[in-house]
DNA sequence: TTGAAAGCGTTACCAC
DNA sequence: GTGGTAACGCTTTCAA
């Protein structure tokens, strides 16, 4: 049914039903719940498109989705859903092959310039991201989810995850542990940086040497948190604990060292980054899994209530919010083998 | 940049610069070209909102997304877009606080009404599914990944549930075991009841009494996976095999088996239906698991695909897939302790 | 408090 | 092969 038709219905004119449903404030109040009624009896209601044409508004935020279907995704995305229930918008996820940052470049270009959204989410920045610039160039609404060192001012919404490794790495240093290896995010991501910086600093601050052999960088599967696992226990004298970057990874890591006839918790330490899934829980492995923790599913819900505030006329240079992150100790850390704890 | 603006500067008339954008035939290949190669110049691109007010085509598949923020989720849209990349076709995500299926019903219906969407994809139905009824009466295009037994025609895409898991079955029969537990998916949803039958057949085919006190239900996680087969494994006699509904399941299972000192691959052996995750893999793990695989990010490219089909006029009751799914054996299954094959 | 009418930026139908 | 013009369904001035 069409506005003009269900207006007839009502006696009334398109204008005065358009805005009885729209909310203003000049409508009657007997009107405005007529109208209100009807619309859900007879089942009105405004073609989204046609609204869209003559407001301006998209009513959906959008997301670049890669190829790498990183797990973290739907987390974060059930996130903004739960925030954007009833309001009215809805998430606008754009198909790319993923190849690269540069590569997503075009697909916010046709995201924002054939006005199907509102507001865009960046995910995962590098330190000079040129999705960043390209956006804040256009004067297009949008909020990244992570930092760049970039000089574009911009929205931001970032967990602390320098801190985070900091403390993490600082706690197994207290056990007694000096190999102390990292299996990081994928290179060249402000994350991964920020989380590499944690760790070397905690270590300068205790005046243990930073070896290169002892870090590696990639995606977080429990692929590589094996392999990388594997190869470090192969070093002599080998690292008696592990900084992972994901549950993922922990789990890799924790298949390496059992494969490897070693204990997790006793012989090797390892401590990992928590998203918070529903579905694979840190305190449910064995041994439990001590962690750094943030919700990634409140960081969607969060971003998507800063998007709306962006469309709500807060301007971007305002909003930075950095969060905190919980450090959880679990069965999985301990001092290693015939040592003591330091402190 | 509008139409207008533009085409004033190319000398041509709006109508003419629509044709040669829009691969009309009337419009001669040298003004194509020179229209196609200026709009990338000067940057036009048409207003996605005006195109879709008048074509009333909405340039967009939607999707229903829970707040159980399902892990395969992201792996299904994932396949979808890289089918949808290039075609100019988004997907849209609705959001919701998800509280079962009837309450997707509202938002099916503002996803349809409002225009917002070319057809939208159904997940996860159960026998009689009221969303298929709906969106059948309503006449929109809609595609049910998984399967329900309504007599209400519609278009769906599964994989063969039933036959998997039966086979899984009879593979641990034929190693000799005979209590066989099973973790299958959330109770009411076709592919859980599909899982089921397989399970019950397999068994029935061997004379193999069932048991209802080896099946659970739930959603997929480990820490269902973990508490169902702790519970299991205190019973006596114990089960000797478990068949798990997903990769998360499977996690769990190992570790309560480890919890009880026993181990997987001898003492209890392990089959899980793997909807084949990057970060997440079956031969990865120690021992390795064998599975019933079919990739979940190959059904979300297809079932974009049948959409675009749905889209292009075929009718919906011809577009029936059914796919196969392999059984894939690892060290995870293997005869019972103090058992011969029978076979 | 309500209504008439002018757009919003395209596409598609008719002429030419 | 190209161009004028009427829709598409709504919101929003401007008038009453």
């Amino acid at each position: 049914m069409k506005l003009k038709e269900f207006a007839r219905q009502l006696g009334l004119s398109p204008t005065t039903v358009s805005r009885a449903l729209s909310g203003y404030p000049e409508v009657s109040e007997k009107t405005r719940k007529r109208v209100a009624e009807e619309a859900v009896r007879l089942g009105y209601r405004p073609n989204i498109n046609a609204v869209r044409l003559v407001t301006g508004r998209a009513g959906a935020i959008g997301v670049v989705m890669g190829r790498s279907g990183e797990f973290q995704f739907a987390e974060f995305m059930s996130g903004m859903a739960e925030r954007l229930d009833g309001e009215d918008i809805d998430i606008l996820v754009s198909p790319t092959a993923d190849r690269g940052l540069t590569d997503e470049i075009p697909l916010f270009s046709r995201l924002v310039t054939s006005g199907r959204v509102d507001a865009v989410i960046v995910h995962s920045p590098e330190p000079n991201d040129e999705r960043i610039a390209f956006l804040r160039e256009l004067g297009f609404p949008f909020l990244v989810h992570g930092r760049s060192e970039t000089h574009v001012p911009h929205a931001w919404l970032d967990i602390d995850n320098e801190g985070a490794i900091r403390r993490a790495t600082s706690h197994l240093i207290d056990l007694g542990h000096k190999r102390i290896a990292m299996i990081n995010g994928r290179a060249g991501r402000t994350f991964s940086l920020h989380r590499d910086k944690g760790y070397r600093d905690a270590l300068e601050e205790r005046g243990i040497p930073f070896d290169p052999r002892l870090v590696a960088h990639g995606h977080f599967t429990d692929e590589l948190g094996f392999r990388f696992a594997r190869s470090f226990l192969e070093q002599s004298p080998r690292p008696t604990a592990f900084v992972a970057g994901s549950m993922m990874t922990a789990l890799g890591i924790y298949r390496a060292v059992r494969s490897r006839g070693l204990v997790v918790g006793r012989d090797i330490s390892v401590i990992a980054h928590d998203d918070v899934f529903p579905y694979l829980t840190a305190d449910n492995m064995v041994p439990s899994l001590s962690a750094t923790r943030s919700s990634i599913r409140a960081a969607g819900a969060r971003a998507a209530d800063l998007v709306l505030q962006l469309l709500g006329g807060r301007v971007a240079e305002e909003i930075h919010e950095l969060w905190p992150v919980e450090l959880i100790l679990r069965e999985s850390t301990a001092p290693p083998p015939q040592a003591e704890p330091r402190s």
